[in-house]
DNA sequence: CTTCTTCTGTACGCTACCGTACATACAAAT
DNA sequence: ATTTGTATGTACGGTAGCGTACAGAAGAAG
């Protein structure tokens, strides 16, 4: 048997009743999660969900014209296939290693039995979704308004966020495919930053010197969504219940 | 008894099994809902969900600096409060009516009670909330990559499909604050639209002259948003069940 | 009919970002 | 050490949309 005992690494599994952590163990799977391995192409059913612990995961949008820009990313707090028990079978959007590193992941019909089973997974997957949808919606309103400069910074943060220590593996040209901007416009806000000492890179590999400086800088999207993440982690499970 | 004979307008309504249906019937209640009318604020727990049939809602973030962006509309085809079932209880996003109309709506207590039983109503609420999750991306797409112009035509589209007749009531000045954009600048969109013969508008109402002209000039993202929300129409609402 | 308010049109300089083109620099491979 | 490929830096004209200011036009209110 392959061994589990880094997958309490990912929030949600973690946050698993130990009943129904039982059920699951003989049918989930360690998985690594090379950079650019593509989870899922638009409109394709899933045969897994995946609970990233150490790997982060794009969701990005590819339109018509080939441009690109992502719409959330998930890292150890949460898990990539959604619509398996959304029950749309597909989304037209694409999930892509953004970081390499390891996970778990579970057969796709496990993981419909289980939520139909109603019982606190359920809700913890529900509450981690609406988690993921602030953040597309706070996506929406920083691409309107805010500048290229405020937006390297946020998702930065988002990706510190998901990762061991201060370091990114991340060419700049990866970057302004997530972002949607052109690979130059990286370029120019990332010199700004590091001659104002808050980050340091070369090759593909960027380390953040000074988190609270880049915080600073940031727009306020990165605030909002981390709490609402927050919020709805230390939120109780029971809550959608009710008054009994 | 209050009439809910016009509830089934409401497709989310109409598309419940009958047992469902009977069970709501005493807790629902029509209502009206007048243009600028604020069914949520940020942060607020709701009391009711809301199910638009002539009217539209328009959900959207409003930044520290005042500056706001849609990133989703519903009519008749959805519903108003996810973040209810979701579990969140509240969102980051404002609820704002877009277009006057009528709805109907369901205490906060009878809809969680009704999804927790995790029959049918689950399913299509769910699946609702996805076609939701994928108009949010596609804003967020839209947003960074397409034109003002494809913009306004996406939006009047997404108007138009969730109302009778080809008349939307509303200023220039909203349809900014929808877009995220200078009203000027919709000013000049609209002229060309104008001109091209494509609509006709004046003081706040404009007629949409030739809906396929606009298709033509919209962007793909009105295409993409209502395909998705066709197909998960039309899924039979078992599948999630599985092959038994 | 006049006044007031709201909505729409026009103008103009400004800025962030784009498209394109090319130059430099680092690192791995031979 | 030289080559080759990849990553980063620089430059420059073009443009979509912004901020601001104001003017006309259509209804509403008196």
């Amino acid at each position: 048997m392959v061994s589990t005992k880094n997958a309490k690494q990912n929030q949600l599994l973690a946050a698993m009743p130990e009943a129904e952590w039982k059920r699951w163990l003989p049918d989930i799977e360690a998985v690594d999660l090379p950079l650019g391995e593509v989870l899922y192409e638009p409109g394709t059913t899933l045969s897994h969900v995946y609970f990233p612990t150490t790997a982060i995961i794009s969701l990005l949008y590819v339109l018509e014209n080939g441009a690109s820009a992502e719409i959330a990313v998930v890292g150890k707090e949460g898990l990539v296939g959604i619509s398996l028990f959304m029950g749309g079978e597909s989304t037209p959007s694409r999930a892509v290693v953004q970081s390499a590193g390891k996970g778990f992941r579970l057969p796709a019909q496990a993981m419909k039995d289980e939520f139909n089973r109603g019982g606190a997974v359920l809700h913890l997957l529900l509450r981690y979704t609406q988690a993921l949808i602030t953040q597309m919606s706070q996506t929406a309103v920083c691409n309107r308004h805010h500048s290229l400069d405020q937006q390297l910074c946020r998702w930065l943060l988002l990706s510190l966020d998901r990762l061991e220590g201060s370091e990114l593996v991340m060419t700049q040209e990866l970057i302004s495919n997530m972002l949607g901007v052109r690979r130059e416009g990286v370029t120019e806000a990332a010199l700004q930053l590091q001659s104002a000492g808050l980050i340091k890179y070369s090759r593909g590999r960027i380390s953040v010197l000074d988190r609270p400086g880049i915080e600073k800088r940031s727009c306020e999207c990165y605030a909002v969504v981390k709490n609402e993440y927050d919020r709805l982690k230390e939120m109780p499970l029971e809550s959608l219940r009710g008054p009994v």
